[in-house]
DNA sequence: TATGAATGAGAGTTCATTCAT
DNA sequence: TATGAATGAACTCTCATTCAT
């Protein structure tokens, strides 16, 4: 009998071995060649299977994408998480170090944020989509949660408001501080100085201006975020 | 007569009145199959040229996005101008509101600013690249110089970074406020009520908090930008 | 069922027939429409399969052509070794006779070979021109070698420079018989009498005082080829 | 009256002159690029002319390489004659010398000859066709008699048929000698020194066998050529 | 379940040729 | 006569997707 249960279980540890072979396989490929420029062959080969067994296990390059983007953020999350319950920042400045440290060596993460919205455009299911905006959804609240427990001039709701703003700030700085080879060199001439950007300073600016911003505000009057 | 475009333009006004045929062509074109999924064809179809002809004119579809877009933004840098040379916002809230009119109705901007940074990963000369970056880039600092006159807790330089920031919650929020068609199906749902957002209202929440919190610092220390 | 192409190749027997029927395809296909006036699509279409298809199986139109043509030498040289194997010609003139015998209804060849050098010249991979030389280069030392053995005043070595030399001559002199078909009709006109050329006599002649100026050195004197 | 011719006689040299633009022109695109990958526009270009100035004065690509080529083979021709009637040779080794130090610095003919046959195969009309012929023809027979007087064992008609035969050899070895680059690069392996070939060796080697064939040939016998 | 051969629509791009100016 | 803008057919090659094995 348990037999029979360790050989079932296996299977959907073989499936489950396998989904991941191709989800690691496609970040590598994503990383190197770019998202647009890879193909369900270079991600099948990258994973050792067959181009059909990939879509067996995904619809399409776009799902693979998105179930990717949906783990690199459940991880980040689930790291911000701990660090909030643990070192409990009680300013501004405590909160900021802690995203901007637990941001660190996630290059890929904003990469992935900032294709996101695009790729949702096209070859998603409404099952994928709905599947990865309901899991983010659930996860986005409880943290939200752990924010507005941690600044406590944020109104209940607030938290999940200045997560959105996080991602917002994510995207802008990080397209601007990722450019494209061709913007890169155009970048390096000397009259392109003031549009250069380093994302950690850019985002610790505008992040810190906004929050001391929403914290005058609640002080002074019952301002709605 | 003169509304009528060449059948064969011989100088100069009649090549751009042609080049604008096709920039035209090609916003609408754009517009309605989202800039992935038009075709050099389309473009060409739509302007009522032939493919070659537009290959005369433009070297990649790409290229015509860049000019399309340098074009909206540079419309749109004119408006911004004009409005604060004429209105002469002395406050947060005035600045505020005047940036959300000029924006009003400029749905497309959003949109190709939202594109933009991916755009320029393909088929992008250096020229091409350069020649955008060094017009947006003048015409940046001039209105960023403005944007120090009418705010004036801003040190100088931070007219420019003031307007980076906002490009960079235009795209975010752009990007949220505009989601794929799933997209918009699945946040219909009620427990996603958190999740939908106004472009308008989330541009304004931010940007609020964002400039009295520079205003903040700037008058309580000199800490810089 | 054995003489069958099957509908999908899984194995490598079927994969090397699914490449012949290509090189039937095309090979029907060059000597109708000419090898500058073919399309992969073309060729596709009289081998029965998609063009995608074609292209799993060969890089380029020119990759097919140096297949089918090094096929084509392949097979000529075959016999030829036979020929010299069996009937051990021992004069010149026999020699000669076995050569021209064995090109007897080979025109393709001819036509191949004199295309050969400008199909090289694009769209060839290094690893294409590797195979084609080394294959046809191996080929040709063997046979150089027969026919040393069967022209005795040829010293080593020479019996390959030979084999080039009526490569040449078939090349020069396949051109000059085969003209394109509005020099054909040039050609009718009674003053062009002295420049119509019949092939095969024209290599006979050549190839006989060639050899016989060659025997005629080696007897006298020691000069090398 | 001397006006009006004088008017004329110039409006012929002018177009003489843009004739020979085109020519000058043609042949330094078609040495650097090669004649399959020249476009008209790029003749055009190179001769300082409009696109379509220059369909005015050839219908084609193809009838301009084939009044270069008339051109030099016929440079050519007017100097073996010239040397011919100068040093007039008195012997095999003394013609080929000849002939040798009249090919030196004629890559290019060598180049258009070897290309000849393939570009007459499209656009040529039967005109264009003809007159290159017929210049041609009563060029070499001209040449032919002079070969004929320079080596008197050649029989009447011989002389012709030579040059025919030399024709032979120089587009054989030219083809040879100078391989397309994927061609050269294999060519540099060890194993490929057998198929290393000189152009101007070979001619000497191959013409002198033949001609002490010729000569031998008719010694003995009165066979023909 | 896994494979990878086969498909074929369609994208980008070029260029000989025409013809209004 | 000269121009060069405009054309559009044609070509190569890719790749998501299917499906026989």
């Amino acid at each position: 009998m348990s037999g029979l249960i360790a050989r079932r279980a296996t299977n959907e540890t073989q499936k489950e071995a396998k989904r991941d072979a191709i989800l690691i396989g496609a970040r590598a490929v994503f990383s190197e060649t770019g998202f647009w420029d890879t193909s369900m062959a270079m991600i099948a080969k990258r994973s050792g299977l067959a181009k059909g067994t990939v879509y067996l296990y995904f619809n399409s390059k776009e799902e693979i994408f998105l179930s990717l983007t949906s783990d690199e953020i459940e991880t980040w999350l689930d790291l911000v998480d701990r660090q909030l319950l643990e070192n409990g920042p009680s300013d501004i400045d405590e909160f900021i170090n802690l995203l901007l440290v637990s941001m660190e060596g996630r290059d890929s993460l904003v990469r992935l944020l900032t294709l996101l919205h695009l790729v949702l455009e096209n070859n998603v299911t409404y099952e994928a989509a709905l599947n990865f905006k309901q899991n983010l959804g659930r996860r986005t609240l409880y943290t939200g949660s752990l924010v507005e427990n941690a600044l406590q001039f944020l109104q209940p709701g607030h938290g999940v408001s200045l997560l959105l703003n996080i991602h917002c700030l994510v995207v802008g700085w990080g397209q601007m501080s990722n450019p494209a080879p061709v913007l890169k060199e155009v970048l390096e001439r000397p009259e392109m100085a003031p549009f250069r950007v380093d994302f950690k300073e850019s985002i610790r600016v505008s992040l810190t201006a906004l929050l001391y911003g929403y914290k005058h505000q609640n002080r002074s009057s019952g301002l709605s975020l």
